[in-house]
DNA sequence: CTCTATGCAAATAATTTGCAAGCAC
DNA sequence: GTGCTTGCAAATTATTTGCATAGAG
């Protein structure tokens, strides 16, 4: 447990919302910690590895995002197409579709990822 | 109507499953069409933009891919962890859900992507 | 002391942009 | 002809890797 591993958790931790690598490094910088790009990756990776953190791709985002794994409940997100706002979703309705799916298609369903967007009440 | 964008237009409406630039451009190679990889992205974003294309981004994966927007209802997709297998889901749980969401948080729900992933039949 | 983590530079991969030349209508 | 399209080169953005050094246990 470095300096460096040890501010990225903690940023991950107070944060609410899913945070992409080059963010977590903008506030950490912002935040005076010395800490270069490639240690966030892979710390991100290291913490993602030990099933501390998960990492997520929201629905046409271009970059990966991660947050804490560990305590969390399965949950969604919905993101604002014009601010960016993200926001968790606590229900999923998918457990009972699951078992569908594998008998109508043979696949062996690991996960899935179901993600909402559209406009939040500020951006309406 | 470019010789082109026929030859982009014309692979994606043959293959059913979504493509990704790179896969688009190695199998117009492959068919002996002279485009370059610039085109492809250039067309892509074009025939997305008048509504042909549908481009989506599947759980976990870098690049986006592209499929024929057109008289193609509402689906989703599923996806082999081994061997990259993509085949497509009709059925859609989440109509009723959207009102549910729009309710609880306040936001405009305009899309969702909802996508499985696991193992094929053959990799299981 | 020994091993893993870090910083810096550079390599990749996906995607976008500038610009001059080519094709469609 | 006029404007949109294309090719080639180069820029950008996200991410990864090599290597020598610094820090943790």
């Amino acid at each position: 447990m470095t300096r460096t591993r040890q501010a990225v958790l903690g940023l991950l931790e107070s944060t609410k919302y899913p945070l992409s690598p080059s963010e977590l490094y903008a506030r950490l910088k912002k935040q005076n910690v010395a800490i270069d790009l490639v240690t966030v990756y892979r710390n991100l990776h290291a913490l993602k590895a030990i099933g501390v953190v998960r990492q997520i791709k929201l629905h046409q985002e271009e970059q990966f995002r991660y947050e804490m794994e560990e305590g969390r409940e399965h949950h969604h997100h919905i993101r604002c197409k014009s601010c960016g706002k993200i926001e968790d979703l606590l229900l999923c309705p998918l457990k009972k579709l699951t078992a569908l799916i594998e008998q109508e298609t043979r696949f062996l369903v690991g996960d899935h990822s179901l993600e909402f967007s559209g406009w939040c009440p500020k951006c309406q």
